[in-house]
DNA sequence: AATGTAATTCATCAGTCGTAGAATTACTGC
DNA sequence: GCAGTAATTCTACGACTGATGAATTACATT
């Protein structure tokens, strides 16, 4: 006869007892892999293997990798944390430190590794494809461009905005994706003195066009 | 009665009357798809087609996937550009005028085809390739940081390279990959006004360090 | 004219991918 | 205890991938 609780049995079939927490385990592994190969090169069996799951589980449980990539890259309200950080200093944008806060708040939403995975696994999939791209997009505009060139009062806030988007991203780029050193293993504190000002010049400052404090 | 080029044959085996210059669209197809799709995401076959030519031949003239893909990104010499731009106005950095041209030089280099193909193609693919990636430190090693750097007088140079090529690599994210508007219809103009500032300020400004221009 | 070499196409292989369905095992409510 | 449902594994399909080798045609040299 075959021993039913072998216990290490791996390939054992059917239901296991206990609670498993498999459904998180997929999700936890696919933004790991997300993260680290972008949408295309993390494949629905790297995953289950990451997760210590059998493949197909992963389509029991999110239907397609398409879904499941959408449901890993839902991101815990972020949009909500710059929110918050504007309304905890309303006198920022008054007293130049816009940038400041922007930078600041950026360094500090990255020292969450789940978020960290999430948003470089959004940046690294939206270079390829193109459902990616969009969901970037979209959280780019609701976080960013929502919460800060609302803020700002000028008529080419949005232009100021998406310059100083190409600086985060930039920043995210080459600090955590393609690690340029010595800015990879910079402090978070120097980082934020040096892309701070930056951001705020770009945000409220003299930049070439007609408006701004000159 | 005698067609060279006979465009409705496809099916006509063996060699072509003529000059194909296949091996040239090869190449040029290669670069217009690594650019797009990024390494992993351009097939050969793609390629191929997009060449007008048979998935073969790819091979026949390349052998590999990975050697096509380093004959394609082999970029026609630009740091010997950047180079001579900095010889072409020697007096720019003791003027401060060191990001502006670093900033023209980008935009300029951009306007060819060819080289933007190049660059993006790159970037899309160091991020699912670690071949690509080396590929770009290597070129931005050799390109920013061995010819500005070595302008520089500071003992953080490295790190102001560094905080300027984030600005950069964010910059073609953001106006070519992304395509974040409405910076990525801004003028060259404009942004070279716009960013120019910002690198001056990273290479040799007041970055929050010991050291700068206060 | 004969011969060797380069260019081109075709058929095919082994591998991987996303996905689907059937089979097996456990838990829950009656 | 029995039925139904949820969790898990196995096997397989069709599509696509990079790569290879043989067959076919043109050109260059003799």
């Amino acid at each position: 006869m075959n021993e039913p609780d072998g216990g290490n049995r791996r390939s054992r079939r059917g239901r296991r007892p206990g609670e498993s927490g498999t459904r998180n385990a997929i999700l936890a592994a696919s933004r790991k892999r997300f993260a680290e190969q972008g949408y295309d090169n993390a494949s629905i069996r790297d995953i289950a293997v990451a997760a210590g799951v059998d493949p197909a589980l992963v389509h029991h449980y999110y239907g397609s990798k398409e879904s499941l990539f959408i449901a890993a890259m839902r991101l815990p309200n972020i949009p909500g944390l710059v929110g918050k950080a504007l309304e905890s200093d309303p006198e920022a944008l008054a007293e130049g430190r816009l940038g400041e806060l922007l930078a600041r708040t950026v360094v500090m939403i990255w020292e969450d590794k789940t978020l960290q995975r999430t948003a470089i696994g959004l940046l690294r999939s939206a270079l390829t494809h193109e459902r990616a791209a969009a969901m970037l997009r979209d959280f780019v505009r609701s976080t960013i461009f929502g919460q800060i060139a609302s803020t700002l009062r000028s008529p080419d806030a949005e232009y100021r905005v998406s310059l100083a988007a190409s600086q985060v991203i930039g920043l995210l780029m080459a600090r955590y994706v393609l690690r340029v050193e010595p800015l990879a293993s910079a402090s978070g504190q120097e980082v934020v003195r040096a892309i701070g000002p930056a951001l705020q010049r770009y945000l409220a400052g003299d930049i070439g066009t007609d408006s701004g404090t000159a």
